[in-house]
Parts: structure tokens; C-alpha cells; sequence
RNA sequence: GCGGAAGUAGCUCACCUGGUAGAGCGACAGCUUCCCAAGCUGUAGGUAGCGGGUUCGAGUCCCGUCUUCCGCUCCA
């Protein structure tokens, strides 16, 4: 694991000395977790989601997406079960660092004194617990811990960190104008998925959509880490890219298996090789879902998720119904065969995928990223090399006259000007034409043309591929046609 | 959160036991160059993370602080 996770340093150094992603405002000493994509990063990131939604939405008659705002009601993250799930007081005990839920703590404390018979105190404890709780009074929480003396499990001692209350969340305020009050807080989404639930009506009807269908959506979610580090794994602000696929109930364990080997699929045409995923089945289920998966990658810091796919069941619409009292069902005319009558009306099943943008990102860098000894008996020499796949490079094609005089130049500029419209090319006539090649080789591009003096008298260049380091000499109006067909 | 290490030019690092900062690469300008980095000339770039202390004098010693990395813990 040393030399890998010196790989993963060295890819990390990567990315900030060739423009891909800089910790977030480095000035300032850079802010947790947060990172920033450089020009060539922002390229390959928009490549991949770009590439994602077109095998997504785009190849799927009956997927649509949508591009929800961040800020949603505020009732939404009551009714997803954000607020209470994630929300609440946390203590640690100084001795064995372990940290637990002071509820659960106090309430472990309470079955205790029940069992021992003392069904008074107990009672008392859960009481004070409950009126603490409701006040957010975190010193009569860690008092009320210490004067009953509940200890560590692991260290067995009652010496406790101040309550403090870890938030999933992230909040702010709504309005203009600043208030004390409570109904001005609104949260930044913590998952992009409420987005979809909350409209799943208005596109049902508007796009008269027939179950089962699928919307998409690529966005922003925020969520407070516990522990934030590895680089874009784990970002206080990052980017999803999931799609909710609403079945009819009865059918979510058919169609988790279809968009499991579906997702998988995708992953393999990315060129990575299968042997480096892997499924992870959950066996602990989140709060919403009857069954649920990680597609995991082996990071140079070993297998982690970059993909989930979970049935969700009907939870997130139910629970929207229930609180919005809106109805949120579908009305199903299609026949049932066991009973020749249609479905009707119910609330549907959803299967989710939901893929991390920056991890992924995260993913083609790992994969790409390749240190090569070019050695000869006569010379040492090395590169460093990303071989991304053609379609997710930030540039296309380099264009390099090979001196900057006799008209090279020139003509170089013409493919330029016929090919800048296509993909994003790259025009370069400093410095010998190896450094430019290796230049090119570190941000990734696949091809290099090179314009030479034979190129006057026949209109013919070298092209160079970043993979082989081979050239062959191909027509100048070849160029697009070869490059397009690449991506 | 705890423990360890480190913070000097864009990058990698040097300055030994305190005396007012240097190299290589890189960048930029030019020369040379007819196909794979390290040929030549020149230029720019650092109040040594930040704050304080000791000292005639601190990058160099002491304290604090911030940041990063490693290990443990945590991971909803």
C-alpha cells in the first residue's frame, strides 16, 4: 500500500501542477474539503458528465432529465428523513475516542437501570433526556451524563467531550433580511434526489411519462464530513449525477438487478478493466431502502464506492404525500395479467443510481495516470503520461508547426481555424517539438499534428499518438475526420 | 479527536554547530533546431506559512497558531 498511496500523492501533485484541481481558495490557507477544477479539469469533468447523460438520457427513450434547484422547502429534508436522521447531539469520550449519539447513550443508560428494576429512575432520566433534547441544551445534556454516570462501554470512564451537535447539513438563510427565526433556515440540498421526488408529478404528467421511466439529473449536493480527506473523494461540496427510475411496486428487486448490470455495463465500456470493481452489498440499510449496492473501484488508496444503486421503495414519494398532502401516485391503465384488470392507482417503487461526478473524475485520473521509463542504453528519459480515453480529454488535438518560421505557422493556424470548432484543440510553436509532445502527453491529448516543410508541397502532416508515441503521415484534410471519429 | 512528521522561488530541494537566501527543473523573451524532455543567451520570481519571544543579529533556538501529509479513530 506505500508505493500506492505514493501513487496517489503523486497523481494529487498531478492534477495541481497541470491545472486540473487546486485546493479551494489556497490563498487563504484553502478551506476543508474543498477543492476547485482547473481549465483542464473543468474540461475533463464536463466530458464525463456530458458522456454520462448522453448514455443515460440521451440512449434511453424513456429517461428524461431535469436540473432541480439546490435550495428546496425545507419540509422536503423533514419528509426525507434528513432532519431527524442526521442531526443530532454527539459526544465523545475522551479516553477511547469513540463517539455515540448522546441520545442513544442516555437511553442504553435508561434500559440499564430498567433491567436492574429501577423503573422510576429510568423514567426520570428519559424525561430530563426529552426536555434537554427539546431545548437543545447541550450542557444539561453532558450534566445530566456525568451525574448519572454513564460510562464508555469500550474505556469504562465518564470522561466526556463537550454535546455537540454534528449536522449533515448544511443551512443558511432565506431572505434578504437576517432573523433569529427559525423559518428563515433553509438547507443546501444534501443528496440531488428530493429534487427529482418533488417534481416527480410535473413530469409525469408534462412529458406523459408511462411507467416505468426514469429521470435524470446532474447537480450540486452538500453534506458536513466527519472526517474529510482523500483528496476529491470526499468534498463538502460535490456533484452527483443519479437517475430515479419509478417501477411499479412488486417489481423493485427485478429492476435493481437490471440497473445493477446495466451500471456495470457502463463502467466497462469506460475501457477500465473489470477486475478493478467490484459490488459491495450493503448489509446495514439506509433508512429509505429495501436493498442497496456499491459499485467500487480500486483507488490507488484500494476498492472504494463511486457508484450506489438502491431501491429505495416507495419512501421518498410516500413520505412527500404525507407531508405536502399532496397526492403523488400514478394511475397504471395497463392491464395486470394475473387479475385482467388495469394496475391502478399507487405510489410507485423507485430504483436509484446515483454516481459521484468528482469520483469518478477521481476514477479516469487513477485509471489514466501512468509514469514511464523511456530509458535507452544512451540516455535516460521518463514521461508522464494520462491516457484518457479520446472522449473525456480536456484537448483533442495539439497543432504544432514544427519551427515557428517558413510558413509553418501559418498553416498550422488553417487546421486550427478548421478544426477549433469541433473539439478543443490546442495550438503550440514554442520549444522543441519533444517537449511540446510530452507537454501534451501530461495533460492527456491524444493526438499531436505536426505541420513540416513536406506539408507545403503535398498537404500532409505527422500525426502522433499519445499512447504508442507512434506517427504516421496522413492528409491535412484526414485531420477532423480522424480526430471526430476518435471521440 | 489523538499521536507523529513537514511547511524556504511555480515544482523538487540545499543553506552543516544562529551572521542579513542558493541550485536544478519549470516559466518568459530570443537564438539554434526538419519529429519525442534536460543545446546556447538573457529576464522575471522568495519580507523562508503566520504571530510572538530569546539575541547585537534567526530560515536556523524557544513558544503559540494555521496548513498539509502519515498512522489510529470516525464514516451518516
Amino acid at each position: 500500500m506505500a508505493t500506492d498511496n505514493n501513487r496517489f500523492q503523486a497523481i494529487i501533485s498531478h492534477c495541481k501542477e497541470y491545472g486540473f484541481i487546486f485546493p479551494s481558495s489556497e490563498i487563504y490557507d484553502g478551506l476543508g474539503a474543498v477543492y476547485d477544477y482547473g481549465q483542464w479539469g473543468s474540461e475533463l469533468k464536463k466530458n464525463i458528465k456530458d458522456h454520462w447523460w448522453k448514455s443515460m438520457v440521451q440512449m434511453h427513450e424513456n429517461i428524461v432529465g431535469i436540473d432541480a434547484a439546490i435550495f428546496m422547502h425545507p419540509t422536503t429534508w423533514k419528509a426525507s428523513g434528513h432532519v431527524d436522521n442526521f442531526s443530532d447531539p454527539m459526544i465523545d469520550n475522551k479516553d477511547s475516542n469513540k463517539r455515540y449519539r448522546v441520545d442513544h447513550l442516555i437511553e442504553a443508560k435508561a434500559d440499564e437501570l430498567e433491567k436492574e428494576g429501577q423503573q422510576e429512575q429510568s423514567e426520570i432520566l428519559l424525561k430530563e433526556m426529552d426536555t434537554l433534547l427539546a431545548a437543545n441544551d447541550f450542557d444539561g445534556l453532558k450534566t445530566l451524563i456525568e451525574n448519572n454516570k454513564i460510562n464508555c462501554s469500550v474505556s469504562n470512564t465518564c470522561n466526556w467531550t463537550d454535546v455537540r451537535q454534528f449536522n449533515l447539513m448544511f443551512s443558511t438563510e432565506f431572505g434578504a433580511v437576517s432573523s433569529e427565526e427559525e423559518e428563515n433556515k433553509i438547507y443546501l440540498r444534501p443528496e440531488t434526489a428530493q429534487g427529482i421526488f418533488v417534481n416527480f408529478l410535473n413530469v409525469q404528467k408534462t412529458g406523459r411519462m408511462k411507467i416505468p421511466f426514469g429521470i435524470a439529473q446532474i447537480g450540486k449536493a452538500f453534506r458536513n464530513e466527519i472526517v474529510a480527506r482523500q483528496f476529491i473523494f470526499r468534498m463538502r461540496e460535490f456533484e452527483q449525477m443519479e437517475m430515479q427510475f419509478f417501477i411499479r411496486p412488486g417489481t423493485q428487486k427485478q429492476w435493481y438487478e437490471h440497473w445493477k448490470a446495466e451500471r456495470m455495463k457502463w463502467h466497462l465500456g469506460l475501457g477500465i478493466p473489470a477486475e478493478k470493481y467490484r459490488f459491495h452489498d450493503h448489509v446495514k440499510l439506509a433508512h429509505y431502502a429495501d436493498a442497496a449496492c456499491d459499485i467500487e473501484y480500486d483507488f490507488p488508496i484500494g476498492f472504494k464506492e463511486v457508484e450506489g444503486i438502491h431501491s429505495r421503495t416507495d419512501f421518498d414519494l410516500k413520505n412527500h404525500q404525507e407531508y405536502s398532502k399532496k397526492k403523488l401516485q400514478y394511475f397504471d391503465n395497463d392491464i395486470d395479467p394475473a387479475t385482467g384488470k388495469p394496475f391502478g392507482n399507487y405510489i410507485p417503487y423507485v430504483v436509484e443510481t446515483s454516481i459521484g461526478v468528482d469520483r469518478t473524475v477521481m476514477m479516469i485520473l487513477s485509471e489514466a495516470y501512468e509514469e514511464q521509463d523511456l530509458s535507452t542504453d544512451e540516455k535516460k528519459d521518463s514521461r508522464v503520461v494520462l491516457k484518457f480515453p479520446a472522449r473525456f480529454a480536456p484537448i483533442k488535438l495539439a497543432i504544432l508547426p514544427l519551427v515557428k518560421k517558413d510558413g509553418l505557422p501559418e498553416i498550422a493556424r488553417t487546421i486550427m481555424e478548421d478544426c477549433m470548432g469541433h473539439f478543443r484543440c490546442f495550438y503550440e510553436e514554442k520549444d522543441t517539438i519533444g517537449k511540446r509532445y510530452r507537454r501534451m502527453d501530461a495533460i492527456g491529448t491524444p493526438f499531436c499534428v505536426t505541420v513540416d516543410h513536406q506539408s507545403k508541397e503535398d498537404n500532409t502532416v505527422t500525426i502522433r499518438y499519445r499512447d504508442t508515441m507512434l506517427q504516421e503521415r496522413i492528409p491535412i484534410d484526414k485531420i477532423r475526420e480522424i480526430v471526430l471519429k476518435a471521440i
